[in-house]
DNA sequence: AGCAGCGTCCGGCCGC
DNA sequence: TGCGGCCGGACGCTG
């Protein structure tokens, strides 16, 4: 599942693959059509596979760039500026390939839902395993509000006193700590993998109240989230479950986590415990955080 | 107006 | 080996 370190990763490594390259032309899996077809919002968001299609033929890729969890592609045509959104959702990767069989993992190529044809012959595949992942073109990204919404990127400085100011609204101050450092309006990047590790390092309880927090200590719990999610920028980001990097390679954070999947605490040898936080898993030690 | 709770996109994988 | 149920980023909808 990637979170801002497994995007970063792609983002690295897609940017100078596909900057300046221009689209001759789409392909939408028969899986995506049907779906659409049916009324669904399957991967394709806002916009039919024909009008998506259509609109991307000519794109000239400007540029490559990660916000929050999102990969933004930078695109123009016959002047006109344009953005696609992207997210990997689970399961979503991207591969720059000459052929599909260069896809080497079987699970990846049985799945590819959408193919660009370069002008140079070159193909940029996407596929996406669970179909969660997201591709919506716009002209900007007011065009889809949620994406204004986001808080800052969390290395710069304006992230943490966003965070602070968050805990003292009322509608974050009652609330689980683990739901609010996940929530993406509070910190950009920080998903289930992360929010666990930091709150073990800080030994906080997950289900802690944000207001039972003082304000010394979400600084410090901001700062260790930060210090995580570059650390694991650092080591390639976490290779759990279908995240690969997008060319085959992978990362090696998960051996790195201290909780996250872990069946006794490293520290105090206590079995975790796990339970359920904002419709997600959450695991910790019992006995270390409070 | 804003929010909680649930539905939606799904196939892999686990446990029985 | 078959199969039902669980899992999950993030938004949209409902009440």
């Amino acid at each position: 599942m990637p979170e801002l370190p497994e995007v970063e990763g792609v983002v690295r490594e897609l940017a100078p693959e596909i900057e300046g390259r221009t689209v001759r032309h789409v392909t939408v899996s028969p899986i995506i059509e049907q779906s659409k077809a049916n009324g669904r919002e399957a991967i394709i968001k806002g916009m039919s596979t024909t009008a998506f299609v259509e609109a991307m033929q000519g794109m000239t890729i400007t540029k490559v760039i990660r916000r929050s969890k999102y990969i933004y592609i930078h695109l123009e045509k016959e002047g006109n500026v344009y953005l696609l959104a992207t997210h990997l959702g689970m399961t979503g990767a991207w591969f720059p390939v000459k052929r599909i069989e260069d896809v080497e993992e079987e699970k990846f190529r049985k799945h590819i839902h959408v193919i660009f044809e370069m002008t140079d012959g070159e193909l940029l595949v996407y596929s996406d395993i669970r179909r969660f992942g997201e591709l919506r073109l716009l002209q900007v990204e007011a065009d889809y509000p949620p994406l204004l919404k986001m808080a800052p990127e969390p290395f710069i400085e304006e992230a943490l006193n966003h965070y602070i100011a968050c805990t003292k609204l009322p509608k974050y101050e009652n609330k689980p700590i683990k739901a609010v450092i996940m929530d993406g309006q509070v910190i950009s990047g920080c998903g289930n993998i992360y929010a666990t590790e930091a709150l073990f390092k800080m030994n906080i309880h997950p289900n802690r109240t944000v207001k039972r927090i003082s304000e010394t200590r979400h600084q410090q719990l901001f700062e260790t989230i930060v210090h995580v999610l570059q650390e694991s920028i650092n080591h390639g980001g976490s290779t759990i479950s279908d995240y690969r990097t997008i060319n085959g390679g992978a990362g090696n954070m998960q051996n790195r986590l201290k909780m996250y999947g872990k069946k006794h605490c490293v520290v105090c040898e206590t079995p975790t415990k796990s339970m359920q936080i904002a419709g997600r898993t959450s695991v910790y030690c019992p006995k270390c955080q409070r």
